[in-house]
DNA sequence: TACCAGGAGAAAA
DNA sequence: TTTTCTCATGGT
C-alpha cells in the first residue's frame, strides 16, 4: 500500500471511530498532575484498578508531588497496591515526582518544544513511549499520537499488510496522516482516536477474536485474518 | 482455572 | 538486536 493510500485509510479510520463512538472525554482526571499520575499507574492495568489506586491515594496525601514525594515509598506501595506492580510504580512515581519539581513543574514544562519534552520524559525511568505520550497529549496538550497494544491490532486488520509493529513507525503513520492539520486540531483529533480505539477494543474487536460480526468498522475492516 | 488489562526494564539468547 | 522474563492486583 503507498503513503498516499496508506493516510486516506487511517483518515478513514478515525472517521469512522468518530461515527462509531464519538467524544470519549479523556483523560479522566480533576487535574493535569492527576493526568501524570494515572499514565503510570494504567501500564499494564485496567483503569478501574487504577482508580481504585487513586482513590486510596488521594485519602493519604492530596495528589500533588511535594505530598506524594514526601510519602515513605512502602506507604505509596500499600496505598497504590489495587493498581498492581505497586513496587515498581510507587518507585517509578517518587522518581517522576523528583524531576518533576526538579524541572519546575507545568509552568516550566509548559514551556519546552514536544520533542524536547518527549526526551526528557523517555529519560524517566518507567516511563517508555506510550506512557510519555499519554502525559504529552492528555497533561501537556501536545500533538502526539499514543500507540498502544488495541492500535496495532486495529491497523493490522484495517490496514491490510502492516510492515511494522514497531512504535515509533506507526506513531509516524497515524500523525503523518493529520499533519496538514492544525496543532489543535491534531491535540483534539489524537486525543479522541486514542480513546476511541480503546473503546472500540472493548465492546466490539474483542481481543485476539476474529469475529467481527458486531464491529463497527466490520464494512470497511480489512481483517478477514486466518 | 486461566487469561487479560489504557507497559517498561532487565536479563538472556 | 531481538526475545523472554519479571513485576501483581482485580475482573471475567
Amino acid at each position: 500500500m503507498d503513503t498516499r493510500a496508506q493516510r486516506a485509510r487511517i483518515q478513514q479510520l478515525a472517521s469512522d471511530l468518530d461515527a462509531a463512538y464519538g467524544p470519549q472525554h479523556w483523560w479522566p482526571a480533576e487535574t493535569r498532575f492527576e493526568v501524570l499520575l494515572g499514565a503510570i499507574l494504567t501500564q499494564n492495568t485496567a483503569w478501574t484498578n487504577v482508580e481504585r489506586a487513586l482513590k486510596q491515594l488521594r485519602a493519604v496525601v492530596p495528589l500533588e508531588p511535594e505530598p506524594i514525594l514526601g510519602l515513605a515509598r512502602e506507604a505509596l506501595a500499600e496505598a497504590i497496591r489495587s493498581a498492581g506492580y505497586f513496587n515498581q510504580k510507587a518507585l517509578r512515581i517518587q522518581g517522576f515526582c523528583d524531576w518533576f519539581t526538579r524541572r519546575g513543574g507545568f509552568a516550566a514544562l509548559d514551556l519546552v518544544d514536544t520533542a524536547s519534552l518527549r526526551g526528557e520524559l523517555l529519560a524517566q525511568h518507567g516511563i517508555g513511549p506510550e506512557t510519555a505520550d499519554d502525559m504529552l497529549l492528555y497533561a501537556f496538550a501536545r500533538p502526539v499520537f499514543v500507540v498502544d497494544a488495541y492500535t496495532h491490532r486495529l491497523l493490522q486488520r484495517y490496514l491490510k499488510h502492516p510492515p511494522t509493529r514497531d512504535y515509533e513507525t506507526v506513531r509516524a503513520w497515524v500523525e503523518a496522516a493529520f499533519v496538514e492539520r492544525t496543532t489543535a486540531a491534531q491535540v483534539q483529533l489524537f486525543n479522541e482516536l486514542h480513546a476511541q480505539i480503546v473503546r472500540h477494543a472493548k465492546v466490539a474487536c474483542a481481543k485476539r477474536s476474529p469475529d467481527c460480526a458486531n464491529c463497527a468498522l466490520q464494512k470497511r475492516c480489512a481483517q478477514q485474518l486466518p
